[in-house]
DNA sequence: ATGCCTGTTCTACC
DNA sequence: CGGTAGAACAGGCA
């Protein structure tokens, strides 16, 4: 998925139906449901409801209604948006490729445009009225109080940022590279940072999410070559360690992060 | 063919 | 209880 930054892209997008009265749903595959929620259920909580704003917590697109129900989109790995034949996020990627609209897994309509949701992996999911109080607070904003409260834990400091319940929206790619920026070794036990690394941290997430937003997304952070090359350090040329941090392919540099 | 991937969730296990 | 690892979900690409 989409990381923040790409829900975030969907939001803005999505948010041109805002003022409109939905005129029908789909859901073409019952399997993008999971057990969420029943494909009838979904449809009559959402018709003829107008939409009043599309928000994001973390990597959760939320749809709300006039009618008191509030649509929750996960997007996992290759959910994508598109709206009124527009994509927001050409080309995501590990997705398919820009323009495919093959995989629709969610159609709304309304008054104001029409919003598909496409997912050929169908990782991604739909959920009605969802519980926003799993998730933490959202990275993009994230103070030195909530970061320190979501590092109370015996878990490798990276993990501990990918857990939705105590930081909302980083992926892996914005984990890395943040971790990278505010030179902490992804490993480092979570309660083991000063207030001042702590202080380092927050920061640096809160201005990396800022920043390669502006430039476009995810993948475009200043490690993001040496990523994919599994090269070196850009900052000292050291050979980037590799290793399996949080369930997840993590690189660092052994030297600088500490 | 094999294995990897901007993710989440479940089970088994310690 | 808190934590980890692995599988599953499933498609495309190197």
């Amino acid at each position: 998925m989409p990381e923040l930054l790409e829900v975030e892209a969907y939001r803005r997008a999505t948010a041109v139906v805002v003022g409109g009265v939905i005129t029908a749903v789909q859901c073409p595959d019952p399997r993008f449901l999971r057990r969420t929620v029943d494909a009838a259920e979904l449809s009559a909580a959402l018709a003829d409801a107008a939409v009043v704003a599309v928000e994001r917590r973390g990597k959760v697109m939320l749809v709300c209604t006039d009618a008191g129900h509030t649509l929750g989109v996960r997007f996992a790995m290759t959910g994508r948006v598109i709206v009124d034949g527009h994509e927001p996020i050409p080309e995501l990627k590990y997705g398919p490729r820009g323009g495919d609209t093959a995989s629709p897994r969610f159609i709304m309509s309304t008054t104001a445009g029409t919003v598909t949701v496409v997912d050929p992996r169908r990782l991604g999911s739909l959920h009605l009225d969802p519980d926003l109080t799993q998730l933490g607070p959202d990275a993009s904003t994230l103070s030195v109080a909530e970061l320190r409260s979501a590092l109370e834990c015996r878990r490798p400091l990276k993990a501990a940022l990918l857990d939705q319940g105590r930081v909302a929206g980083l992926g892996n790619l914005l984990a890395d590279e943040s971790l990278w920026r505010a030179r902490l070794a992804p490993g480092r036990p979570a309660l083991d940072l000063d207030m001042d690394e702590e202080r380092r941290l927050a920061r640096t997430i809160v201005a990396t999410v800022a920043q390669l937003g502006r430039r476009g997304g995810s993948h475009t952070g200043d490690l993001q070559a040496a990523r994919d090359a599994r090269g070196a350090c850009p900052r000292c040329g050291t050979p980037l360690q590799v290793a399996r941090i949080g369930g997840r392919t993590t690189l660092w540099c052994p030297v600088e992060q500490r």
